[in-house]
DNA sequence: ATGCTATATGAGTGATTACTCATATAGTTT
DNA sequence: AAACTATATGAGTAATCACTCATATAGCAT
């Protein structure tokens, strides 16, 4: 019963941990774009996009509405933006951190 | 270039995206909890533990240090909690209505 | 109706993930 | 030294993921 609380706060952390679904979400900002805006300005092709819009509408992160042959998609609460700068500024401070010499000597 | 920045931030999502990492985040807290500490409370078997525990301290979210036999770990940046809660209000508004449905003032 | 545009989805593939078991390593105690 | 404790890791497996191509659906326009 409190797993469920983490699977579904999870699935929140799933839906942004892809770097083309963390830059849709920077790309719409605080406006309101369309899969074919998003496509060529991204670089990505449209199925795949198609499908990284629907799992970031299904986690809630996006809500969308047709408009004509179009589907407007919008950041469902702005918050997103904070869990993005707070992620951006640690994996800023881990990667000063981090030292590369660890890595393979094999 | 800039494609790099979000491929780090989206690490940061990517080691948050599984329950059993988000109990132990929430589990060690402000406090100071060792492997051996967490794997009874969480019911975790220890090299799965062992696992998660190297991602969250390799995306920087923990950090960890020695202490004879053990290997204690404490939250890294607070601000992890502030990321934790809004994902928490975004699953938990998501898993309500999505009846509001505003059109567009592109 | 036909054709065109925007988006969604089925199917296949290669890569990654979470997990478990067994074993290895490191530090402690006797 | 051996025995014990805490953690790490190699190997194998099943499940999931991101991607692409091809096709399907939906809404225009003519």
């Amino acid at each position: 019963m409190n797993i469920m609380k983490e699977e579904r706060t999870s699935a929140i952390f799933t839906a942004l941990a892809h770097p083309n679904r963390v830059r849709i979400v920077k790309f719409i900002g605080n406006g309101v774009k369309c899969n074919c805006e998003i496509a060529p300005a991204l670089d990505l092709e449209q199925s795949n996009l198609s499908r990284h819009l629907k799992m970031l509408v299904q986690e809630g992160i996006l809500c969308s509405w047709k408009e004509g042959l179009r589907v407007n998609y919008k950041i469902t609460d702005p918050r997103v933006f904070t869990m993005l700068d707070i992620a951006g500024y640690v994996a800023q401070s881990d990667s000063l951190n981090r030292n590369d010499m660890q890595k393979d000597l094999s």
